[in-house]
RNA sequence: GGUUGUGUAGCUCAAUUGGAUAGAGCAUCUGACUACGAAUCAGAAGGUUUAAGGUUCGACUCCUUACACGACCA
């Protein structure tokens, strides 16, 4: 289609130098998809060109669509309202059009020259608690983001920078070592990463307690907080910890063992993947060399007290510490180190880190502060910032215990899957396991998509009740179209009707036919846009109009009542290529379809 | 207090990056299964795009101010 748009710009250059004997640079035509309420399928703005050619916006508008319609044979038709320029174009170039996508397949690449290698950094988890809804938004959009630029050809490493020590792990460790009572998650029935967030939990409430205790003995709250004995015990244990403690070891070892299997199994359960893990515990030290190194270079300063800070203020930020006096590093002194080992481990082009947007700050320093070190890769990082995830009650707080705990989500959106495809009763034929993995299918899709189809950088409320709804702007409604598109084929195939032939004998469209290869010819622009912008939402709209576009194509021409068969043919195309392509669209964004739903 | 983001139909979200009468879904109402799958399709209704100015042929979009909500920095 991009083709067919730039050959339309060249004829509409041609036909203002004819006309108006005037050269219109090629970037000042600028052609949008016509509105659904006027004919036509490309629309030319004719405002701006009012002072180059020196009249009105209609009549230019009147003039060039005529000169099209007279020599160029691709514009079958115009009309002109107020500046718009309405171009009809021929069907047999929609047919041709049809013709050149079906020569390659649909999950082809779109090269768009972005960049080439890819890192791209999510999940990122803790390793005191289980993941919730808002790790699920980063999952999602951390996969998909990734699958949206291997499309454009670019090789792409899922990296996941796994959180696995500090203060909040001691505190869970603390709370085992205390009421535990060598339970382990087989003995308790829980999976590994609930049964750590328990005694996290447990921590947090004992913590409170004696909060509240020292409190009652008249020591003020700040002071209380420091002093009270469960954080002190966690404290020591995280000096304990980098001290290299046996015991303290021994006990981190087999409490993130437990984490780990239960996270690879809601990975395997949610369907996101990763090519490399990298650890905090490998990596925090890695940080202190670069910040030696900027001392060395004379970028970073040493105050007083020993602690180092890098200044920032003439790039409009703060200063920022680096080091603490007592030498032990902070979150962005270990994100120095993994930048720089991301770096040496994969030569990225482009590093894309998707937390959420109460990181912004953190992130412009982390950028600046590499920037200061003069190390190429400063440019190349990026922020994929997205907003929380809100509950209708407000917003999650994990202290507070308002979270949606992620696997608990996912069991419901099943099951709300479940129910409905029982209700609906169409499945007779597919086995137990088949039905299992079909409500799996469907439930995930209905909350990826949910989940996906916000623009990333907005906050978004989660409704419980939409998140599942199966009808609609849904991923399901998605997934049905696919499955009735693949009933189509079972069917075509059983009558023996070609898939492919050629159709360029066929006179005239009709308009449902005409709107689904524009639909189809759309893919390459949105995944350039979704790429460049990093948004699955970008993606998650095109499949739903590409859905509705063949539902409308579906209730309004007949396929196998229609008796021309090359016209028969062309639908059973048509729906074909329409059911590829909705497949290789969701599979952006880690949705699955179903042959039958 | 400083920095920053958001504000669009009753609700949840779009709007091709400055273009036409601001579009979808949900909810409400109406119509379409003796036809290839009704998890669908067609239609009705629903808007002073938070407010006020400004820029221009043209503003949800850009600028200024105010208000509301959020995040971050102390």
């Amino acid at each position: 289609m991009q083709q067919l748009e730039q050959d339309l710009k060249t004829a509409l250059q041609t036909a203002a130098r004819a006309v108006f004997g005037v050269e219109i640079p090629l970037a000042s035509l600028a052609l949008q998809p016509t509105r659904k309420e006027f004919a036509g399928s490309f629309t030319l703005v004719t405002f701006p060109l009012t002072k180059a050619l020196g009249q009105g916006p209609e009549p230019i508008g009147r003039a060039l669509g005529e000169w099209l319609q007279a020599h160029e044979p691709r514009v079958s038709g115009f009309n002109v309202v107020k500046g718009f320029l309405n171009l009809e174009i021929a069907d047999a170039e929609w047919l041709k059009l049809f013709a050149q996508l079906q020569a390659q397949p649909a999950g082809a690449p779109v090269p768009t020259g972005g960049p080439q290698r890819v890192v791209v950094e999510y999940s990122s988890p803790n390793t005191n608690k289980p993941l919730h809804l808002g790790h699920l938004r980063n999952n999602f959009l951390g996969y998909s983001v990734a699958e949206i630029l291997k499309a454009t050809g670019a090789t792409v490493t899922k990296a996941n920078l796994v959180n696995d020590r500090g203060i909040h792990i001691c505190k869970s460790m603390i709370a085992y070592q205390r009421f535990g009572q060598g339970e382990t998650p087989a003995s308790a029935g829980l999976k590994g990463d609930h049964l750590a967030g328990k005694y996290y939990v447990l921590f947090e409430k004992h913590y409170r307690e004696e909060i509240r205790q020292l409190e009652a003995e008249g020591v003020t709250n700040e002071v209380a907080k420091k002093q009270a004995p469960l954080m002190a015990e966690a404290q020591q244990m995280l000096q304990a910890w980098e001290a290299g403690d046996e015991a303290v070891m021994a006990l981190w070892h087999q409490m993130n063992g437990w984490v780990y299997e239960g996270f690879t199994e809601t990975y395997a359960t949610i369907g996101v993947d990763f090519d490399k893990f990298y650890y905090e515990s490998g990596t925090y030290l890695l940080g202190k060399e670069r910040v030696e190194e900027g001392l060395q270079k004379g970028v970073f300063f040493t105050k007083e007290n020993g602690s180092v800070w890098v200044d920032l203020q003439a790039e409009g930020l703060d200063e920022k510490l680096l080091l603490r006096a007592d030498g032990t590093s902070v979150y962005i002194t270990q994100d120095l180190g993994t930048a720089e080992l991301k770096y040496q481990d994969f030569g990225y082009d482009s590093s894309i880190y998707v937390i959420a947007d109460e990181q912004n700050y953190h992130m412009q320093v982390l950028q600046a502060t590499l920037a200061k070190l003069g190390k190429p890769y400063a440019a190349a990082i990026h922020h994929l910032s997205y907003g929380m995830v809100d509950l209708p009650s407000g917003k999650m707080k994990s202290r507070e215990g308002t979270v949606v705990d992620a696997d608990e989500l996912v069991r419901d959106v099943v099951a709300a899957a479940k129910a409905a495809t029982l209700e609906k009763g169409k499945t007779e034929g597919l086995s137990d396991a088949e039905l299992e993995e079909l409500y799996h299918l469907l439930g995930l899709g209905a909350l990826k998509y949910y989940l996906l189809k916000v623009d990333p950088k907005k906050r978004m409320l989660f409704n419980p009740e939409e998140s599942v709804a199966l009808e609609g702007h849904t991923g399901p409604f998605i997934q049905y179209s696919y499955a009735r598109i693949a009933a189509i084929r079972r069917k075509a195939a059983e009558l023996g009707i070609a898939e492919a032939a050629d159709f360029a004998a066929l006179g005239a469209l009709a308009p449902t036919e005409r709107e689904l290869v524009q639909e189809l010819a759309r893919y390459p622009a949105v995944v350039a846009d979704a790429a460049r912008n990093l948004s699955p939402a970008v993606v998650a709209q095109y499949a739903y109009d590409l859905a509705k576009a063949y539902n409308r194509f579906y209730a309004e021409v007949s396929i196998f009542q229609e008796t021309d068969e090359l016209k028969r043919s062309l639908r059973v195309a048509l729906s074909a290529r329409v059911g590829e392509q909705l497949k290789v669209t969701l599979g952006l964004l880690g949705i699955q379809v179903p042959e039958r739903m």
